[in-house]
DNA sequence: TTGATATGAAACCAAATGGTTTCGTATAAT
DNA sequence: ATTATACGAAACCATTTGGTTTCATATCAA
């Protein structure tokens, strides 16, 4: 699962959003470049361009059918953005989960009302 | 949730190594800005921006104490890519909810051995 | 064959990004 | 009072980014 060495990392990938909307779009079905550009009030080359660093980020998978170029969801990726956010969960909204990292980190980062560290 | 018009939002913030390697970092525990830098080969100046963009993304508090800033994790406004992935649950290795995904949406996007739209 | 359509590649550009060094200022220590 | 420490702000710089327009090429249609 490891990044792969792939030109464009998934966290740069969805970091545009334009982008976050082409694979919004490109989830409900495959669809060749001119219609992805009816959604989009940029050029049909930056669109492209998009597209590119969504399949280099292993997002979006292209597809070649006679003249046109079929782009499709490719969610695996998305994964690694879910491993990495999973690191996190810990800290939302349960007490015991941050009762349970208290303990485990000793003294951590609780802080009472007059601002200095317990 | 919805974003907050702030001046930068999660996904950008999240989008550079360097600042995920912050949040990581600043999740075990609160400090200040010299110590943060022990960790990171950049200039003070550098650490500093990174940690104003995370800040301006909500994804960290400060607190001055004395002379010092100290820096602290704050994770909920993970909750919006937490959220934004969540869309895309639906697709990972769960064949009944492609398949209700697939009933959803009419004959969408799924293919054949041949490469043609069923 | 001769267009028209679908798309990527190339060259170019302004703005944003990630970094630096220098300077100013507030707090702590002597 | 003076010096040292902790930090942000400002000015600057190279590279990347997101966009454009123009050109080339492959496929479909007449």
């Amino acid at each position: 699962m490891a990044a792969l060495s792939r030109k464009h990392d998934v966290f740069q990938a969805i970091a545009d959003p334009t982008r976050r909307k082409l694979l919004r779009l490109l989830a409900d079905k495959e669809m060749p470049v001119t219609v992805i550009c009816g959604h989009f009030p940029i050029s049909r080359t930056a669109v492209s361009k998009h597209l590119r660093i969504l399949a280099d980020a292993g997002l979006v998978k292209e597809r070649k059918v006679g003249r046109e170029t079929r782009y499709r969801l490719e969610p695996t990726p998305l994964l690694e953005l879910k491993e990495w956010l999973s690191f996190y969960e810990r800290f939302w909204d349960n007490k015991m989960a941050m009762l349970k990292h208290y303990v485990e980190n000793g003294k951590g980062h609780i802080v009472d009302a007059d601002g200095d560290d317990k």
